[in-house]
DNA sequence: TAAATAACTTACTAGTCCGTACATTATGAG
DNA sequence: CTCATAATGTACGGACTAGTAAGTTATTTA
């Protein structure tokens, strides 16, 4: 007789959460031991490991033994939860993007005027790559698949573009204004800022390979960070 | 008795030309049958479809049977000339980036007074990514492994930089003239292009997914075009 | 407490993939 | 023409790798 009775390999994308309680005490001796058994938290450690694994060798290049033999669990769980190593990296990007666009949403330049409104956007946009490597290794190996993966996610079409709608606003704050002068587009602003923060990051090996320059030492990430601002404010204001 | 003499799996880097016959005849008939057997020829063939299949599945998505199967040669002769899949894959990118270099080495803007030659060096610059997607896709697959075939090819880092060097002269030569009002630094410069160009190009199709935009179509790649030399010119002339 | 089931483990398999041993043939030199 | 050797083909092995069958234990629910 086996203990699986429904579906074994499904992977709905909803979480199957009990009410939230990370550190259940044990039910026999009351103080704070884990619980030996714990879906969310097995399902959180691989999707962490994982991240790391598929960030790190992309997605050929990771290994589901690899994988499973760096969380507390086993490969074994790894279909159980999310029925393959494809299903898992799509988990993999869904989580990466939602937290990315949860960290967009928290942006708040409202009480500032366009021009420093832009230039704070395109800064905090910067920080962000910076402190999300992992994540921008993530989209370049998704870019070698054709995002395939991502195209066919509905998690990642239903999550928005809080930064660009952002940019909107006050792309259009400064034309009323008179601060801007060029009718750019909000898109193509966005691209012109993500190209500047992503590159750095993305390409930083290769670029001090042949430039024998570090993108991510502290003396040009600071000059760097200051540039991206400079550039596109005289872009927007125009000459 | 093996008929191999010399080391069968050293790739030596250096072409074992004969003297140059792309066509010969055949010494018997006369008429123009190509060799069957061309050293040169087999292993520009293999270096033409691996190109294709790394930049299309990446270093380990890339089979080398199927690079084989593809070829009009065996798997055998990728071994006996290139040694294994790591080297041949060094030697791809090798191929790769000495184009590009003698792209950049025929850049000519010489004429132009500083603010038009940036510019044009900013669009050509942008039309030499656009022409060549399979490079971007191995510089982006290359980072993915941190550049360690870059670092340790000695053919690489013999290159130079004429891309570079183009333009520490034209930032020279405006701030000289005055129209340069900035004390840019010619790599940062070179930086903020190389993004632009490199990330509507790397990052189309998960931008496409994420925002609906694609990227290479022709409308955009027009205004793209004109926006890089625009936000550069802005840039170097200040506000 | 007992039954039901969710959570987990072990051991295995079928197929893939890089690399190689060995055999063979075309080609150019003398 | 003949011989040495560069160039090529065939067939296979051994390690790896995604995925699975079958069984076990913890936890919850009634």
């Amino acid at each position: 007789m086996t203990g699986v009775v429904r579906d074994p390999y499904a992977y709905d994308g909803r979480s199957r959460c009990r009410p939230v309680e990370p550190m259940t005490s044990h039910p026999a001796t009351g103080v704070g031991r884990e619980r030996q058994r714990d879906a969310d938290r097995t399902k959180a450690e691989i999707l962490e490991i994982a991240t790391r694994e598929f960030a790190r060798h992309g997605y050929t290049g990771a290994r589901v033994d690899e994988i499973a033999a760096l969380t507390r669990t086993t490969k074994r769980m790894i279909y159980y939860y999310f029925g393959g190593k494809e299903q898992l990296y799509t988990a993999v990007l869904e989580k990466a993007y939602a937290e990315v666009r949860a960290t967009e949403r928290a942006l708040d330049v409202d009480h500032l005027g366009p021009v420093e409104a832009i230039r704070t956007l395109a800064e905090l946009t910067f920080d962000h790559h910076e402190a999300h490597p992992d994540f921008i290794r993530l989209v370049s190996i998704e870019n070698i698949h054709h995002a395939e993966h991502i195209r066919t996610s509905p998690v990642l079409a239903s999550l928005g573009t809080p930064a660009l709608d952002l940019i909107t606003r006050i792309l259009e704050a400064g034309r009323e204004s008179g601060d801007f002068t060029a009718s750019a587009d909000a898109t193509d602003v966005h691209m012109a800022i993500s190209s500047f923060c992503f590159f750095r990051i993305s390409n930083q090996h290769t670029f001090h390979a042949l430039f024998g320059r570090d993108l991510t030492a502290a003396k040009h990430r600071t000059r760097h960070r200051r540039m991206l601002g400079d550039m596109i404010v005289a872009y927007l204001t125009g000459t």
